[in-house]
DNA sequence: AGCTCATGTGAAAGGCTTTTACATGAGCCG
DNA sequence: CGGCTCATGTAAAAGCCTTTCACATGAGCT
């Protein structure tokens, strides 16, 4: 009975309008308040001001809601870095640092997606839609790699870039779990997860043979090293096992 | 009624006799099983055979139970990666290799103590025992990283052992998190969990200047690295911000 | 045997999820 | 305008979970 009254404004009476949206925000805002897994579905019809049978006539069940949000998140993931990586510019390893950060910079500025997106429990493999969302995000980081292992100095074996990616992905995404969040699980640290996850990916890059040292322009010549690594990068599978 | 007809053997009749080991067991089966966010105090009482208000006279809550599991877990893990590494026996950079594969295969051969542990969204800095428990096996880590540090190439800053098992650290743990559990949010891969964290450890270690090509003995001669490395490594604080 | 305390049981209160029948009103058609 | 229809909400109810409380049981000790 009190729902319409605590309207503050915009009432619609009887129906909400817009409670799709309104309860995707709702959500929102408790998963970022309690984590993915205190979030309740009551809690959201009733921070929309609607009873709390009216959610299912926009989503399934309340996994499907968290799917839905992790879906925005891999869609934002994904905009987010390809700014970060703005094609390259200036210089492919200085892009290359900044879709690091920007993956650490969402996963503490968007907790409640990163939540969704990663923490959730939700079997990503199990929906297409959502998978192929994943996936547009990661080709980001792919892609990138791509054109930094384009780079790799001449006269060793080429790093394979999809190698690449699933490394720099893991190291981003380890930082950004154990260091990298609002306040759960907070761990110390002699230094910010932005700097120790930048001082991780130069020294993986030097180990792969690349040099280090920023160069605004002129990638083809920057693309002989200071001098050759040591040995010769170890390729996918490693060496006997 | 049935709880006690139920019970097979070791009848214990009113009495569990060991109603708490029993319901760590439940749980962790459970966990395994659903998740830790799947996981019902109700169910693991049911799967004890006892009422479902039992549980609460060996846990205060849900949370708690899930705690000890966890710290359980932070146990175990501290006792596997200590025999991997094996105090560095054959050679420091096999047995730090080996302290990796061991993070993988914990995470994978036992989901439930991984999940109770990094995705139960519990605060760790919140229960003094358990962030103890916690940086006991942190410390494992750390110990193996100092070991190497004092490896480090002569002629060049020596990296922070500090850093260097922070790097390892979430180098593992996205590696497990994206890519090593058993069937949860499982993602394509073009090569194994183990050779894609080897590979990634290598080209790290290399990035430091060491040398990776393993021999079995006498370090203090391996000491000298194959060849110098083309620039320093970069130090905690990075280069400018 | 009798006491006492730890350990279980039942029952009940309060939430959450999900389903089902019913109510409302927005958009549309004549 | 009057009436239809369908999307969107509501109420109520069933079923499950968590947690608490008074009470029962029986294991161990004297």
């Amino acid at each position: 009975m009190s729902w319409r009254k605590d309207q503050r404004r915009g009432e619609r009476g009887y129906h909400h309008g817009n409670l799709k949206e309104a309860l995707l925000q709702a959500a929102l805002d408790l998963i970022a308040q309690k984590g993915a897994a205190g979030f309740t579905f009551a809690d959201a019809a009733r921070m929309a001001g609607v009873s709390p049978a009216a959610p299912y006539r926009h989503f399934r069940d309340r996994d499907e809601l968290l799917s839905s949000i992790a879906q925005r998140g891999f869609e934002q993931f994904e905009s987010q870095l390809t700014q970060a990586w703005d094609d390259g510019r200036p210089d492919t390893v200085t892009a290359f640092e900044r879709v690091g950060k920007a993956y650490l910079k969402f996963a503490r500025e968007e907790p409640a997606f990163y939540s969704a997106m990663f923490e959730s429990g939700l079997p990503v493999d199990a929906n297409p839609t959502l998978q192929a969302a994943s996936e547009r995000a990661f080709a980001i980081i792919r892609a990138a790699a791509e054109r930094l292992a384009a780079l790799a100095p001449p006269g060793v074996p080429r790093p394979p870039a999809m190698m690449m990616a699933l490394h720099i992905w893991s190291m981003s995404h380890g930082v950004a779990s154990l260091f990298g969040r609002g306040d759960a699980a907070r761990r110390k640290l002699p230094m910010s997860p932005e700097d120790l996850l930048e001082a991780e990916v130069l020294i993986y890059l030097r180990g792969l043979g690349f040099p280090t040292d920023r160069r605004p322009s002129n990638e083809q010549a920057s693309a002989k090293p200071v001098e050759p690594p040591p040995v010769p990068p170890a390729g996918p599978s490693g060496r006997a096992k």
